[in-house]
DNA sequence: TTACACTATGAAATGCATACCAGAGCAAGC
DNA sequence: GCTTGCTCTGGTATGCATTTCATAGTGTAA
């Protein structure tokens, strides 16, 4: 394959024209400009990117840390990463980590050895002590609130949202209220958790450790709460699900074990998946698609920017109110 | 930021050592491995793996064209490609081209401009006599049966799934049989269609052009199913749908339309989703995650052979009966 | 003792395109 | 006529790490 050179050559022309060809630069006479277009056609020239990622210290690609791609969740907020970064002509790394620390460590690696641009993370398992001093080398997104960092943020407001749900339950009679955690996210978990029993005591009622269920995250995993709901002396009448894959496993689930919806447990999901639509689920819209399109347009800015300042957004979330409650 | 040569310099040494301390060469004194191994720390430095990728002429990187991620087709597709991936240390660009011709190309592109090592093609609009010229710059490989071409592929059977799911409608006694194609595989849609009609001819029944029902992809397109059944003189008594959600769509809108499944209405989905499994569909598991794995798998023995030798692997899969017939 | 293999190291070539600088030619303005 | 500014072009430095080649020293087998 030939390279720059040659094709200046079987032109006549020198390098700095082809280029000036290659990129458009208007200072080249179009006797030339065919010269150059001709020889490129004639010799299959192919430029090569690497070569021109290396002179300009920028690859046009972002890496997206993710745990799972294999999850609603993650696959709506990549879908408005993706379709963000289609708009800017940037390309995407997609970085399954599993939540191993060590791929994450990877990534940023990837980052300081300049194979990337900038670092979306969706999910974490690394410290942000640990991811910190990378964003020395770009810009650093997560979908999480985080504050006084050199770190941006897209997020919304976990323990908000929870309030805004237990609230709701409390209004239509609920005293006992139970929720699950993914095992997602572990920020977002403790302001959860925090919400939970906040917002229960100022409501005048109470938080209750064993009504709170860890690790669940996609709809199979939902086969477990009604033999947990069984073993309780006291039960919950409302459930808050952190994912409507998992309060739809609930809900379909229900009448083979004798509950009824809403009348024997109440539901609320998160994210306003079609499931929770089709099967009408009331559920917490918190609009992922967006969160990943804001994601990528702010590390795009400080991309092009070459900013270093850190942007944060706390994007809205809200209560759809359908069937289940 | 510091380069090899700054290192060389502060270790004392020349930059071929520091090179070879980089890349664990065994022909390097102990004591010139420590200086080199302390300045490096001491400096900060990290490889700019632009300039490997350019001198090594590949870049770890294979890419991944799908029209749509939201999709659980292509996430576990998906799911499957980055796990093995992950075993292999290669990196995944990730292509959303919403059968977008032009982003397609733009890929293959990527390719020729050694962006890239490889490409996975999950699915397509362009045609394979576009695609094929590109194998020359690297290993390409097509979800689907490509014979005859300098092109790799790994797929199961379209023609044989329709037909062993539509053996089983009519042996539980369905004369009347429907289906309906996602917009997803233009090239799987044609063989599916052909078996509809080969196989109720070979059994002794007839298929009927009306009956067939296109553009079906997620849950909510379910909802048009029923106002379908309706208007039809006469019914199909069972319906093939090309993936699960469409199907739970199906399962789950039935009642709200005085449909019973199976009595009224019987069910084969395809994917073996989740979803399948908790509502009881009946469906075709074609294994997605084992044909994303093979995928990169073929891709990466390609690219570390370098060869050019196209591969197949046709990928079996199963009827796993459930409630839904 | 000679020859050969192996270890250890550095200089220089290589992969490739872009960007800056310098310079030529030409036109418009004073 | 001279200056200024724009268009067009090429040479060369630059970004950075790997690899090949050459050289020298050391150990070992013949």
């Amino acid at each position: 394959m030939p390279n720059i050179k040659q094709i200046a050559k079987a032109a006549g022309v020198s390098v700095s024209t082809v280029s000036r060809v290659l990129n458009k630069h208007p200072y080249v006479s179009e006797a030339k400009r065919k010269a150059v277009e001709e020889a490129i056609e004639r010799l299959q020239y192919a430029r090569n990117m690497n070569a021109v990622h290396l002179i300009k210290g920028i690859t046009q690609t972002v890496a997206v840390i993710l745990p799972h791609i294999n999850h609603p969740y993650f696959m709506r907020l990549m879908e408005g990463i993706a379709s963000e970064a289609l708009k800017h002509n940037y390309q995407l790394m997609l970085c399954q980590t599993g939540y191993n620390h060590d791929e994450e460590m990877k990534v940023l690696e990837m980052l300081k050895n300049k194979q990337i641009d900038g670092v979306i993370i969706t999910s974490r398992s690394a410290s942000l002590d640990q991811i910190e001093p990378y964003s020395a080398y770009g810009p650093i997104l997560l979908c999480e609130d985080v504050k006084d960092r050199r770190l941006s943020s897209v997020y919304y407001d976990h323990y908000l949202s929870f309030q805004t749900a237990i609230t709701f339950l409390w209004e239509k009679g609920h005293r006992n209220i139970g929720f699950t955690l993914n095992r997602l996210n572990n920020s977002s978990g403790r302001k959860r958790i925090r919400a939970y029993y906040d917002t229960l005591q100022m409501l005048g009622g109470n938080g209750r450790a064993e009504w709170m269920l860890d690790g669940y995250r996609d709809m199979k995993d939902s086969a477990a709460i009604f033999p947990w709901l069984h073993s309780l002396d006291e039960r919950p009448t409302a459930l808050l699900i952190t994912g409507d894959e998992v309060a739809a496993g609930v809900l379909l689930t229900a009448p083979q074990y004798g509950f009824q919806v809403p009348e024997d447990i109440a539901i609320i999901g998160f994210d306003n998946q079609p499931i929770s639509e089709l099967l009408g689920i009331t559920t917490i819209d918190i609009q992922l698609s967006i969160i990943g399109a804001r994601a990528f347009a702010i590390i795009y800015k400080q991309i092009t920017n070459r900013t270093v300042e850190p942007a944060s957004e706390n994007l809205q979330f809200k209560l759809i109110e359908r069937k289940t409650v």
